[in-house]
RNA sequence: GUCUCCUUCGUCUAGUGGUUAGGACACCGGGUUUUCAUCCCGGCAGCAGGGGUUCAACUCCCCUAGGAGAUGCCA
């Protein structure tokens, strides 16, 4: 049988990290495989629903670069792919359960429902339906129909024995059924069916043969197994997911930084390093590779090597992986992904001048290793556009010298840069370590004030390429006023 | 509260009865380097606890503890 998986987010958020992680091991169990991946949008519950969500999904997935076979844009034999869409394929359904009596209809209002809940947890019980329309009689059930109440389908939980269910990570789980959500909903009053229902009939409908899912739902697989029974199908096989968790233990969330590829994408993270890392929260492929790319983990995935324990997202070595992947890429690749990052911060103008564009060309072999975030550029590359606007008189007096000795050095080291540009970096190393030899200073000491004079900063990209694209005339300039700067500090 | 799942360095993990318990991130130290970064070398640090089973347990079983998830007309 030919293996079909799915991926049903719910269109009520951004793309969320975890919801990426499930996403995208259904996919690389589906290529292994050589199987199906489909994308089915879930969007029964119409009062969260979200326009820019449903786009978010399909932005998504377009920037990480893997999409799925068959879903509502690229359409498929077994649509509609958006629930909202199948309706009345969940009420027919429904309705069998109603006439084999496996359903009843109930007419709880909310005000009940929250009633008994608050009643259940006073007394410390387990809160659920009480199951009172369980077995309301015809006449009561007409009186209410008179009323105009809108009744909801319950599913009748068998009240005794109990349900099995095999999980290919986790083994048999088996549950009794008095510990089954009691009479769960499974059609709303609105029409629109709960998860429940509408992902067993769909996940049946359209052939899926495994659900990988996160951990988190594994109290409703015997339920779900249940519903399977009662059409008389073959429940697919299951495959719970270990969770994503922040730093704290909890089910990560907006507390503990960036959830959404959206916002990662924003802070300057490559979807390679994205999927890299996601791949290895609750996988591993061996006990010394962890360097994979999409088209590698297409062909090494498996689930006999999922591990059961929740992980803990480290957004540390999530950034490291970034940086291995921004020196992987071409210059061309960073140049255009550090520009909107350079508008952003007001770098750089959006149609780049002549000049800018010189700049950064000129900049990115610089700065490309010491990126571990795309969103590290601005800080990088500022002092080559614009005037430096202050100094720190502490920075640009090494350790090892004091101020006169700084401005001598200085004055010695202006003399040499006027024909900096007609040699090599090479050859200028080798004139400024004779410089300082003959001034008898360590060579870092005559090109930390330099440095500083010329970024404004103590930390930078290699001076010699940066002299040479900032120009000459402008590095003097920056040179000038730091040494009147020295020499008006010693005046005082 | 009840039910279910989980438990190897701080974190991600390898390990399927006999290993000096391996790797990676982070952290610390050192080297290379014009600073930083890269790169290289080294270090720190772990089998939750208690019982069994066994000649031998990180590995198998049980209990305890801890953590998490679920308990919706949300998915």
């Amino acid at each position: 049988m030919k293996v079909r998986v799915r991926y049903a987010p719910s269109p009520t958020g951004y793309q969320h990290i975890g919801g990426v992680r499930t996403a995208l091991f259904n996919y690389l169990f589906a290529r292994v495989n050589n199987g199906t991946f489909i994308l089915r949008i879930e969007d029964t519950d119409r009062t969260r629903y979200r326009e820019d969500a449903l786009e978010d999904i399909y932005e998504t997935f377009q920037w990480l670069g893997f999409h799925w076979d068959e879903g509502p844009d690229v359409g498929g034999d077994y649509g509609p792919y958006f629930q909202s869409r199948r309706i009345e394929i969940y009420r027919e359904y429904a309705d069998k359960l109603i006439n084999t009596g496996q359903a009843y209809y109930c007419y709880c209002p909310q005000e009940r429902l929250a009633r008994i809940r608050r009643m259940q947890t006073a007394n410390k019980m387990a809160p659920g339906y009480d199951r009172n329309c369980r077995n309301i009689t015809e006449g009561e059930r007409k009186e209410y129909e008179d009323k105009g109440i809108k009744p909801v389908i319950r599913f009748k939980v068998p009240l005794k024995g109990s349900t099995v269910f095999h999980d290919k990570l986790l083994g048999d789980i088996e549950t009794p059924n008095e510990d089954i959500n009691p009479d769960p909903v499974l059609l709303k009053s609105d029409g629109y069916p709960t998860y429940h229902l509408a992902n067993v009939i769909d996940d049946h409908l359209m052939l899926i043969t495994h659900i990988l899912r996160a951990q988190e739902w594994i109290p409703s697989g015997p339920l779900h197994v249940l519903i399977y029974r009662a059409f008389g199908w073959e429940p697919p096989e299951y495959c719970h997911l270990p969770m994503v968790m922040g730093k704290d233990g909890q089910k990560l969330s907006k507390r503990h930084g960036a959830t959404s590829v959206r916002e990662f994408k924003k802070n300057g993270y490559l979807p390679e390093a994205l999927i890299n890392y996601i791949s290895l929260l609750g996988w591993s492929y061996d006990d010394a590779r962890e360097i994979f790319g999409l088209d590698e983990l297409e062909k090494i995935f498996s689930l006999e090597r999922l591990n059961k324990a929740p992980a803990v997202f480290d957004y540390k070595k999530l950034e490291w992986f970034n940086g291995i992947y921004i020196r992987k890429r071409s210059k061309e690749d960073i140049k255009k992904m550090i520009m909107p990052f350079l508008i952003e911060d007001g770098i750089v103008r959006d149609p780049l001048t002549e000049e800018e564009e010189k700049l950064i060309d000129g900049a990115v072999p610089l700065i490309q290793e010491r990126l571990r975030l795309l969103s590290d550029a601005p800080k990088l590359v500022r002092f080559l556009f614009g005037e430096i606007d202050r100094y720190n008189i502490e920075e640009i007096i090494p350790k090892r010298l004091n101020r006169e000795k700084t401005l001598n050095v200085i004055h010695e080291v202006r003399k040499i840069l006027v024909d900096f540009g007609e040699y090599s970096d090479e050859e200028n190393e080798m004139r400024f370590r004779g410089l300082a030899d003959k001034l008898g200073v360590k060579l870092g000491d005559i090109l930390m004030p330099l440095r500083v004079a010329v970024t404004g900063t103590r930390v930078s990209p290699p001076l010699f390429g940066l002299i040479k694209l900032i120009g000459l005339k402008k590095v003097l300039k920056r040179v000038d006023s730091v040494i009147s700067l020295l020499e008006n500090q010693s005046s005082e």
